[in-house]
DNA sequence: AGGTCGACCTGGCAGC
DNA sequence: TGCTGCCAGGTCGACC
C-alpha cells in the first residue's frame, strides 16, 4: 500500500488530528499485526502516553510518545484513520486495533491483508528497517549528487533499485513506474549505467512526481485511505501505472506491462530508452 | 556481499 | 452460480 506520498499524507493528517492526545485504552482485535512484544506489553506501553509528534520515516509512520515510539508500517493494505464519536460504531472487518484517545477521539488501525506491523521501540532507529533507510527524496539534502552516489554501485535495473528503500527511501511500485516514464528512462537499464544527463532528469522526476502526489493526497488503487479517511487523487493522473494496453499519452503507442523482481512495471518502450 | 525468490495474508476480479 | 487462478501499493529471511 502506501508509498512515500500516502504515508506523508497520513502523517500530516495525524499531526493535525491526534497530536497532543493521550492513549486512554487500546483494544487489540488481531494481535498478529503487533511485532516485538506481547499484546499486554503493547497495551501497557501505550496507555497514559501522549502523542507528542508524528513523522514519516520511509514508508513508516512514527508516533513519537516522548521517550517511546510507536512505529506503524502499513505495508500493502494498512490504514491509520483518526475519527471521533462512539467507538462501537466503527468496527470494520479489517479493523485490527482501536486506540482510544482523549477528547473522545479514536485512531483505527485497519489492515485487510495483515501485512502491516506495529511495534513499540525506545527510539525509531532501533528498527533495522529505519536504520537502513537511504536518503529521503523530500529532504533538502537529496541532491542529484546524492542520487548519483547511491546509484553508481548498483548493477540491477533502475526500476528495482529505485524501489529499494536502503538506496532511496519511500519509492514503491507505483511511483517507480511513474518516475521513470516522466524522465524517459527504460526501467530495465542498469542503475550504474545511467548517464549524468539521465541522472539529472531522474532526480527532477523523483521530486516532481512525489511532490505532485503529496499535493493530491496520494494514490488510491483500492485500499489506501489518508489519516482522515479520504481517498487519494493521484490515481486520476497516473500516466503508465496500471495502464497496460492503453495508448501512451505522449506518443500514442501501447503501454506495456513487464515483471521485474516479481513486481509489475508499466512503461512505454518508445518514450523510455 | 549482492542479488533473487518465496513467504507472509485476504479479497476482488476475470475466465471458464 | 461457483470454481480456479491471478493479481494487488512492502518487507524479510533463506538461499545462490
Amino acid at each position: 500500500m502506501p508509498e512515500l506520498p500516502e504515508v506523508e499524507t497520513i502523517c500530516r493528517d495525524l499531526l493535525r488530528l491526534v497530536r497532543g492526545l493521550v492513549f486512554e485504552d487500546v483494544r487489540i482485535i488481531d494481535r498478529r499485526v503487533i511485532r516485538g512484544g506481547s499484546g499486554a506489553f503493547f497495551h501497557r506501553s501505550l496507555v497514559g502516553r501522549k502523542i507528542v509528534d508524528v513523522r514519516r520515516r520511509g514508508k513508516a509512520v512514527v508516533l513519537d510518545l516522548g521517550g517511546l515510539c510507536l512505529v506503524v508500517q502499513p505495508m500493502m493494505t494498512g490504514q491509520l484513520v483518526a475519527r471521533s464519536g462512539p467507538a462501537e460504531d466503527v468496527l470494520l472487518k479489517e479493523t485490527k486495533i482501536v486506540f482510544l484517545l482523549s477528547k473522545r477521539r479514536q485512531l483505527l488501525y485497519n489492515d485487510q491483508r495483515l501485512f502491516g506491523r506495529l511495534q513499540i521501540v525506545a527510539r525509531e532507529e532501533d528498527l533495522d528497517y529505519i536504520r537502513q533507510l537511504g536518503p529521503d527524496p523530500l529532504d533538502k539534502n537529496f541532491t542529484v549528487e546524492v542520487l548519483a552516489e547511491r546509484l553508481r554501485q548498483r548493477r540491477p535495473a533502475i526500476k528495482t533499485v529505485l524501489m529499494d528503500g536502503r538506496c532511496i527511501a519511500g519509492i514503491g511500485n507505483i511511483y517507480a513506474s511513474e518516475i521513470l516514464f516522466r524522465c524517459g528512462i527504460d526501467p530495465c537499464q542498469s542503475a550504474m549505467r545511467l548517464s549524468m544527463p539521465q541522472m539529472m532528469r531522474l532526480h527532477k522526476a523523483v521530486l516532481e512526481v512525489l511532490c505532485e502526489a503529496v499535493a493530491m493526497g496520494g494514490t488510491t488503487v483500492r485500499n489506501y485511505r489518508s489519516g482522515d479517511g479520504q481517498s487519494g487523487q493521484f490515481q486520476n493522473v497516473v500516466r503508465v501505472y496500471g495502464r497496460d494496453g492503453q495508448p501512451c499519452q505522449v506518443c500514442g503507442r501501447e503501454i506495456v506491462r513487464i515483471v521485474q523482481s516479481q513486481r509489475s512495471t508499466f512503461y512505454c518502450s518508445h518514450c523510455q530508452k
